[in-house]
DNA sequence: ACCTGAACACCGTTCAAGT
DNA sequence: ACCTGAACACCGTTCAAGT
């Protein structure tokens, strides 16, 4: 519904660059203690930047969560990329789903950003989240095409799947951690035993 | 890991009431538009009562979103016990867990809120949850019982599958509505097809 | 027993002034 | 191009004064 939402880039000064990486490495371990909604002037604070440099390099949360969380998930979709065309597909997308689950449960309150982003083109996170709904598509497809998953799952219902597990992992974080058996019983509901 | 915690009670005097009441009915319009993280002082000035008189009724938010949640999760409590002893238990699981989630999913925030009650006793909606455990965990011993339901789900499981087909519909609210179809996958997977 | 609203603290966000 | 920090707005929470 919105325009082009705002990417954040590296910048080439080299203070400016410097603050950057500060402020990122800072968000990433306030996002890990706090979860997504942690103070960014706490942020700013630990990277040693004022407010107002935290603003001018990230202009919304949305926009430091995304980069907070772009080479995580760049892994994802390039670990896909070289899952694609295994030997057997459907160890190939259940390994992808748990990491996948990992990646979205990282801090709390990420998994549902990611969740709306998936659908949501105003969104910074939206261009990753599409390219991970290809690459699990793609996955998906093929473990289907080999008679090992239901093939009537939807590209979309993987990830509803994938972003439950990983919200009921996220609860977990610190108690019983509930979320490995989650996958599992997912996973045995989709799967075709095989003949 | 606290003591007890407070648990809201509609007060005996009838302008504590009239407040009491008012302060409920304005709660519950302001979850269900703008979730659970409702501003209070709008609450307070739909309910038109100063800030002091919603923090003398419920000195936390917890407290006011157990209060809002009260009536309905007991209706969902009782109607398990009503199911209990159905013909078709599989038949009385499922409704119940249909209906359960979309108890869970009344308002954004809601879920998470229950999910983290469930293990904490420190928290007021704590004893619901409880109920709520244990009405389906008998739901789920019966429809176990007739060979329906794979005999090793545990009821801690069952509320992690219900917790995170709810969150999908949270999420979902609005847009595509992609829970009925969670649901469903859930339910077979983990039904045992009728011999 | 209950209500009011001022007071304080904290945080998000903007922007004029600076290098 | 980038940084700083004061300024404003908004909200949660407490508490002294009142009926």
């Amino acid at each position: 519904m919105d325009g082009k939402p705002y990417i954040a880039q590296r910048p080439k000064r080299a203070d400016g660059r410097r603050n950057y990486d500060a402020i990122l490495a800072a968000a990433r371990k306030a996002f890990e203690s706090t979860g997504a909604d942690a103070s960014l002037e706490d942020i700013a604070s630990q990277a040693g930047v004022a407010i107002g440099t935290l603003y001018r390099h990230f202009p919304t949360r949305a926009s430091l969560v995304e980069a907070a969380t772009r080479d995580g998930l760049e892994n994802l979709v390039s670990h896909a990329e070289r899952l694609s065309g295994a030997p057997d597909p459907l160890d190939a997308l259940t390994a992808w789903m748990r990491e996948a689950v990992a990646h979205f449960s990282t801090f709390r309150g990420l998994v549902g950003i990611l969740a709306r982003s998936m659908y949501d083109e105003g969104t910074p996170s939206h261009t990753m989240c599409n390219a991970m709904h290809r690459s699990g598509a793609d996955l998906l497809r093929a473990a289907q095409a080999a008679g090992s998953v239901r093939p009537d799952l939807t590209p979309d219902e993987l990830f509803d799947l994938l972003s439950g597990a990983a919200w009921v992992r996220e609860q977990a974080a610190g108690g019983r951690d509930g979320s490995p058996r989650f996958l599992r019983l997912v996973l045995e509901g989709i799967t075709i035993p095989r003949a």
